[in-house]
DNA sequence: ACTCATTAATTGTATATACAACTAAAAAGA
DNA sequence: TCTTTTTAGTTGTATATACAATTAATGAGT
């Protein structure tokens, strides 16, 4: 189905217009596959995140502050998310010995086992979905995401 | 600034594993760039959509199922939303008399001068930022989204 | 007409998010 | 040192979302 279809629209003003409908509901029509795919596993896409972005730390502790610079979606508030992950076991968190503001964050054995199992299923299947392109449209892909949010290259400030 | 750096990440496993989070990390930069510019005229981009679905109708009454088809987030609940929209007297929900399941809902005089300065609003920086692209890569965009979508390898085109 | 399935919409509940206010520790400046 | 500013994290509140359950009207099959 083309995306007229999916939203039931027949006509767009341009194709900026187009494009920027197109882009929207595609990373919806993703993240919401994403999430489908987890939730059998009960955790969420955010809290996935997370947990991969311990484990791309090399298992060494991260502050929240880290982990939030990581994150796609820099207006959430990792604080809950990962007082959700510690009450599943999945991560722990302790107090900074030299800066006592900052917090400790760790992934457990249980997260890691949990992490491992995801990725597969989400590897399997999204992996599968971006495969439809090639390699050099999907650089193609990245190129023009990148054109859009910089402005042919001049660098704007983005999520402030 | 690129992606690598807006997330803190020095490397992705390949251009697939990019495109899949610079999809996604795009779509919420666009998501939040939309919201922040509403904020001062009290709506979301979720009810600002359904205004202009609204108003794409002619102004004829719509049902909530209509709606919902021509939303971007399928999954969200139209219902509530149309709720918030009474409560401000931007649209209003009557009985549809042939079949009494139905709701028609239209939107509002005030619904229609809202939208008229919202669009303005977005149009002014939304339509600037998609204006980063020429025409022609916007309707390459376009077509690599359909790709990821619908798993349809034919256009093979380079870029420029 | 009577039953059963389908459809349109609403509501309940748990979770997630936006944004601002807040607490406490550290750093900077005089 | 004492005051001020900055930084890290948490919490309050209103809103939004996912998903399932529910209500009520319609349509189909017999």
């Amino acid at each position: 189905m083309n995306l007229e279809q999916e939203i039931n629209q027949s006509v767009f003003k341009d194709n900026f217009h187009k494009a920027h409908v197109n882009l929207l509901f595609t990373a919806a029509w993703l993240n919401h596959k994403v999430n489908r795919l987890l939730k059998p596993y009960d955790i969420s896409g955010q809290q996935f995140n997370i947990l991969r972005i311990l484990k791309g730390m090399g298992c060494k502790p991260s502050s929240l502050k880290l982990i939030t610079s990581r994150m796609l979606d820099k207006t959430s508030n990792t604080s809950r998310l990962v007082d959700k992950l510690i009450d599943k076991n999945l991560v722990n968190r302790t107090f900074c010995p030299n800066d006592r503001r900052q917090v400790e964050i760790r992934i457990t054995g249980e997260g890691l086992q949990l992490l491992h199992i995801c990725n597969e299923v989400i590897e399997h299947n999204i992996y599968d979905t971006m495969n439809n392109l090639t390699d050099l449209q999907a650089s193609h892909l990245n190129e023009l995401l990148e054109i859009v949010r910089n402005g042919n290259h001049f660098s704007e400030q983005p999520l402030d």
